[in-house]
DNA sequence: CCCTTAAATTCCATTATGTGGAAACATGAA
DNA sequence: TTCATGTTTCCACATAATGGAATTTAAGGG
């Protein structure tokens, strides 16, 4: 058995299928709407098609995934759902952030999104609309895509320690072509952010919208950010300043709120 | 490699690992509290244990579960609640179902639960907590068990056609042994409960608690059940009956709003 | 405390299992 | 139609997963 794509062996003992499987639902979950072709899964993992063919379908028998015969794409299946369940946040971050996004959504018209680090990758933990006709919603609930790539998954890059952040850079460097993206732009981008204290989205990736967003978290809780996305427009310089002070705003309520729940459990996970 | 448990490969190809993978994942979510342990996993899925800690240690680097030090137990881990948010049901019922948990809870002051079919088990989808002081909670949300198992899961089998609920109970005849129960004594409650219209738990599992539950859908929705559990001497005859038919009414509310909902989607899951 | 038992973990020779190349088959575009 | 792109099947091969045995660690019991 050799390795086609770019990524060695990263872990030890005999358990190669299972880190393919797990790579394989990861880059599942980064697929926008409509799915993950068979192809583009083969691509993004550097697995032979015809392996993941064989694992899709063995992940399809499971109920881990599904697969829309029409469209022959796979996405998030029954199982993975109810598996979720069984693993409740200690720190629920999304239901404590809920109506923060409420009040953000109501008072700038736009769509609102929290993201959140995990791992190599910015992950999009909750969302609401605003009441503008024009829906800015490039990702969905649950989608996720390297740090640094849009301007919700920069911020969350900010949101760490300056060292921590730029290895996260040099690590995904080899993830960011697909985004038309480089790690120095990235890197440069991080570095002005810190400066400003929010991050705008360069539409490098998604043209037609544009995003102001504003780090949190990152020491005791994890790396985070809170997002307005509006078509290019809605998003006018001057109006992304008043948009990044009332995401401080926010940023600021949140704090007090976890400082609230935060119990400093030992055990596990955000 | 021999196969040491009970189970034939029930699957075809060259995806042993992955059709064990999800076998250890359901299993894990099949455990109350605590988590479970290597040895219960090993028993409980047939494999040797060495192949078993090999396949949770990956499991764990994959933040797919996570294990408590102390006790050497495994729960689900944070990447199953990430891949969970990205597979949202086309039909909500937890959400549906919400309000009528809380009534019931309300009116009752007993723990109520919601459960659902997944495959040959019953799923825990939802619960809430009742004013009495002393709570019922045997079953977390995203717990699992073998259809049959308590009253809640026995009347999800008593919403599916009758042949293939009897069916459902021989494919999970070798399960129930861990449960003190045999497959011809789940038949023999499986056939009263459909006469009755709701079911009542043995308390033959769970000593001091017991359990009323009422079935419902099963053909164009997924089989479920709503189900009242507390300790037993709150639950003595007189009151069980008055309980049933609650549920019963609060089943048809359910019944409405369903209606309203489903458009028939020809895509994927509940 | 020490002794016993059970569970968890590591090791490693063996081979069943997963692999990936190649070829066949679909699908859609021109 | 033909061509190009993507999907699926097939199968000989060698790697990666396996499981038995040995070792280590923890949990009780007296």
């Amino acid at each position: 058995m050799e390795f086609k794509g770019a990524e060695a062996p990263r872990y030890r003992d005999g358990a190669q299928s299972i880190h393919r499987t797990a790579a394989l639902l990861r880059e599942i979950a980064a697929a926008r709407g409509g799915g993950a072709s068979l192809s583009k899964l083969s691509a993004a993992t550097g697995l032979v098609p015809s392996t993941v063919h064989r694992m899709l379908q063995a992940l399809v028998d499971e109920e881990l995934l599904a697969k829309d015969p029409a469209t022959r794409t796979y996405r998030a299946g029954p199982l993975l759902y109810e598996l979720g369940l069984a693993a409740a946040p200690r720190l629920d971050l999304r239901k404590i952030c809920a109506p923060v996004l409420q009040r953000i959504a109501e008072a700038t018209g736009d769509s609102v999104y929290l993201t959140v680090r995990s791992g190599d990758d910015a992950l999009t933990l909750d969302r609401r609309e605003g009441s503008f006709p024009i829906k800015a919603l490039p990702q969905e609930i649950g989608n996720r895509r390297p740090l640094g790539v849009g301007a919700g998954a920069l911020a969350v890059l900010a949101a760490l320690p300056a060292p921590e952040g730029e290895a996260l850079v040099i690590a995904n460097a080899a993830r960011y072509g697909r985004y038309r993206l480089t790690a120095e732009r990235v890197g440069t981008e991080l570095a002005a952010a810190r400066e400003r204290g929010h991050t705008v989205s360069t539409g490098r990736f998604v043209a037609r919208y544009r995003g102001v967003a504003v780090p949190f978290g990152g020491l005791e809780t994890p790396a985070a950010s809170l997002c307005v996305i509006a078509i290019s427009e809605r998003l006018k310089p001057e109006r992304i300043e008043r948009v990044a002070e009332l995401l401080h705003r926010e940023v600021a309520a949140i704090g007090t709120l976890l400082a609230d729940q935060a119990p400093p459990e030992p055990t596990g996970h955000w």
